[in-house]
DNA sequence: TCCTTGAATCGATAACTGTCGATATAAGGA
DNA sequence: TCCTTATATCGACAGTTATCGATTCAAGGA
C-alpha cells in the first residue's frame, strides 16, 4: 500500500449505470433503476449538491474536507454527506495526512448525463 | 377552457435549472441548487424513475396512467409518485375524458443533461 | 509523551417519505 | 338514474433522513 490510500466507493457505479439505454430510449430495468435512483437521491439534498458542484468545479478537481466545510450545517453534517455521496459512487476520497481530499468519480458525470440524453 | 385542460406544473423548472452553468462549472447558488435538488430528488426513488422512464420512452411522448398501473405497487402509489413528479416539473398531465395522460415537460431532460455536463 | 487539529462516528430527535386500504370524485354508459 | 371505470385524496404507519452536540480516532508537532 502507497502513502496515500485509497478509500474505494463500495461499487463503481458509472459502470452500473453506464450499462443502460437513456432514459427515453427504453423503459429502465428494476435493477437498473435501483442503482440510478441511488444516484440521483445522493444529488437530491441541496446541501449534498452544493457540495458535489464545490468538488466537481474545483480547479484541481478535488477538494479537502476543510474546505467544504462553509456550507452552512456542522461539521458531522458535513461529513455525513460526504459519505452519502462516496457511497452512492459520485465522488472518491484520498487521505494524504491529516486531510482527506474528495474528487467526482470517473465518468459518473457522463454516465448520468447520457441516461438524460434527449430522444434522437 | 378547451375540453382538454392542461395541469400545469407549479413553476417551470426547466427555466430554473437551464439557467444554471454546469455542476462541474461553478459552484451552484443556494438557490439553483434548490431547485435542481429537488428535480432530482423525484428521480431519487426506483419505482418514480422507472415510471419516469416509461413516459419518456414512450412512442407517442405520453402515457395514459392506466398504463402504468403495473410497476408493482398500488394504484394510489403510482397516483403519489406521478403528483410528485409533476410537482418537481418534470411531467405535465392532461385529461381527456376519463383518462389522464402524462408527458416529460418540455425542456427538462436537457436541462438536466446540460447541468451534468462535463467540463471543457 | 502530551497537545492540537482534521475528520469520522455515536446517539438522539424531529421531520419527511413510501406504502397501503378505504374512500371520494368524476366521467361515461346502460 | 344507477352502475362501472379511471384517478385522486385521506388517514395511518413503519422506515428513513438531515441535523446537531459530544465523543473518538488519527496524524503531526512541540
Amino acid at each position: 500500500m502507497s502513502k496515500s490510500s485509497v478509500i474505494e466507493a463500495p461499487r463503481t457505479a458509472a459502470q452500473a449505470v453506464g450499462c443502460c439505454p437513456p432514459l427515453s430510449g427504453a423503459v429502465l430495468e428494476v435493477s437498473q433503476a435501483v442503482t440510478a435512483a441511488a444516484m440521483f437521491k445522493a444529488l437530491g439534498d441541496p446541501v449534498r449538491l452544493r457540495i458535489f458542484s464545490m468538488i466537481a468545479s474545483s480547479p484541481g478537481g478535488e477538494l479537502c474536507v476543510c474546505d467544504v466545510l462553509d456550507v452552512g450545517v456542522s461539521q458531522p453534517t458535513v461529513s455525513h454527506h460526504l459519505k452519502k455521496l462516496r457511497e452512492a459512487g459520485l465522488l472518491t476520497s484520498r487521505k494524504e495526512g491529516t486531510w482527506v481530499h474528495y474528487a467526482v468519480s470517473p465518468g459518473v458525470l457522463g454516465a448520468l448525463a447520457s441516461l438524460l440524453q434527449l430522444p434522437a
